[in-house]
DNA sequence: CTGAAAGCGCTTACAG
DNA sequence: CTGAAAGCGCTTACAG
């Protein structure tokens, strides 16, 4: 069994064309120096033979790498969310090195549009030839990635989306479903009034995530003609007395609060108030397979957390870019994580 | 920028180990043909290197094909239903062709057991280093997988999955949730007294589609608790005359049934039944983007199909095969296609 | 048991 | 504007 030689490359369209595969390699890539005579011969005869380039011998042969650039918020004390898409990055990159394929990570603050900026700046300089982005920040990563397509660079987003750029894909949660899933857990322990209270913790305003996963939430609760109120409060300062001080007014006021869902990776602020001011009572739900969160699950403060494969996010989303850019592989505009759900008794075995 | 040269190849082995690239080349691939000296340190610097081999120029420099097996239904007279995935395996197959991919397509037929085995036997005897298979029957396919497994083939499924082999991947529906999406739609038109007719037209009696899907349709109003009855029938034989009889009986007997959800493609015929029979008020769901169905469909007898992208189903589960044996990249265990929903009104623009 | 050499389908300096 | 030649990291006869 051996490779038929029904297949044409360019040394024969350079017999057809009675020129040299290095002038046949200068139409193809378009480069100059080529007669306009012969160059249009060569295109016909591309043409004609319906050639198709081996991605493979390409890459082999050429000393060009291919140069990705990761923008991703940073690791900050107040959540270490982001470590596991940047491990889902490397491993990746590790994969990939030896076809040529660098990878820059560039990382910006999760307080702090201008330094998302600064850095989606240092990246438009570098002539990138692909972009794996978090879009935080809506306003400025549509800036960022409109320039993007300008410049031809395809992008890909991950953990969150921004609808209608036009990304090579989106790898991440669906988020409506995501807070559907997290309402329909909530009911597990609700009781009789079914109130509910739900918590976005959160220095960024303008984030599309929690609306999304809100939405979902009481859409659950409104398909499924639940009793009972949700209330909802935004805790914008992410520090531990912020959080105490809000929760505490709020539980004051609703002293009838059954259960608590938190929006983001956060949960554990809450779990620890929670633990502190002695309301074992309220059962309490969130996101992100977190250390601090984990704690809580295991200590039973937290009933049960959600998860979207981070790490495969990240490898994911470097991978789809390879798969275009190196090996001319089709990529699905959208590739939805799983929502997996994550209780005391399962955590040890979750593979982020 | 240039590619860095901190890569390790062949060469490097050659020369740590005072041997030809001829000789590192036999001992990465277990040929004979090598001292134990000589084999035991080039597998010592291999080690030492963390070694790993570009693919890319593997298989370049082959001149061995890889060749697949696709095994599934011959497209019939009773379903055009294989027509999809089958172009989904030719349109993969035309693309990787020019690796030195080679994709031979055996059918065996849905009404004969018999037939899937001969394929099946054939297949092993043919040596293919992968196959993609429909495993409409379950206790046949097991029997062909485990053979696979022995033979260190890997396999992989579409349409529907067997539980707890060892394959690479499955690709294809969730069906307990496609029935109960199928029940969602069901709701729809629903009236007073809420009894339905789920109906299984198949010859095969043992397919694990149609328990799944009817799981997920009775979960379903289970989980909305909603009033009501749920009839079932299996029809046996697929001819016209034997659905018109069944249903005939079945609707005779229940004569409050408003709507009928059919477990598989073959809706057009109870469509029919219905137009036939002048019980248009009957509400009708079943699956697939078939001629026939898209007929019903567009005259209103058919409210909803269900569909599962089964060209990309074909074509998919052939990539996979494609990314792990010549790209030596990783594959989802699991695929499971959008559930989409196709109407009237969206059907023209619908994409298999 | 081992190696020299040709070649896979491209790309890339370099020379003219 | 064009071509000859070397090379990417492997594999494969072939010769010894």
């Amino acid at each position: 069994m051996e490779k038929d030689n029904t297949y044409f490359g360019v040394k024969e369209i350079a017999r057809r064309a009675n020129v040299s595969i290095a002038t046949v390699d200068r139409v193809i890539h378009n480069r100059t120096g080529v007669s306009e005579k012969t160059k249009k011969k060569i295109i016909e005869i591309i043409k004609e033979l319906d050639y198709q380039p081996n991605i493979l011998a390409s890459r082999l042969a050429s000393k060009k790498i291919i140069s990705l650039a990761v923008l991703i918020p940073r690791v900050s004390e107040e959540t270490d969310f982001w470590e596991a898409p940047l491990k889902g990055v490397v491993r990746a990159e590790a994969e990939i090195r030896k076809y040529g394929v660098l990878v820059k990570t560039f990382f910006f603050d999760l307080n702090s549009e201008k330094s998302f900026n600064e850095q989606a700046a240092l990246i438009l300089d570098g002539h990138f030839q692909g972009v794996l982005l978090s879009p935080s920040f809506i306003e400025e990563s549509r800036q960022f990635v409109q320039a993007c397509h300008k410049h031809k660079i395809p992008f890909t987003f991950i953990d969150s989306d921004i609808p209608g750029q036009d990304k090579l894909c989106y790898i991440g949660p669906h988020l409506f479903q995501s807070g559907y899933v997290g309402a329909r857990l909530l009911t597990y322990r609700l009781k009789e009034n079914h109130k509910v209270l739900v918590v976005n913790i959160s220095k960024e305003i303008d984030n599309y995530n929690y609306p999304q996963i809100e939405e979902g939430f009481r859409a659950y609760f409104k398909d499924h003609n639940l009793p009972g109120e949700i209330i909802r409060i935004d805790i914008k300062d992410t520090d531990s007395l912020s959080v105490t001080r809000d929760l505490t007014q709020v539980l004051h006021k609703h002293n009838d609060i059954e259960a608590i869902f938190v929006t983001n990776s956060r949960v554990f602020s809450v779990a620890s108030f929670l633990e502190k001011s002695n309301r074992t009572d309220i059962s309490l739900i969130g996101y992100d397979f977190l250390k601090e969160n984990i704690e809580f699950l295991k200590k039973g403060l937290i009933d049960f957390l959600i998860c979207h494969k981070p790490e495969e996010q990240g490898y994911r989303g470097l991978m789809a870019l390879y798969q275009t850019l190196v090996l001319g592989a089709p990529v699905d505009k959208v590739h939805f994580m799983p929502i997996d759900i994550i209780t005391k008794e399962n955590q040890a075995f979750y593979q982020n």
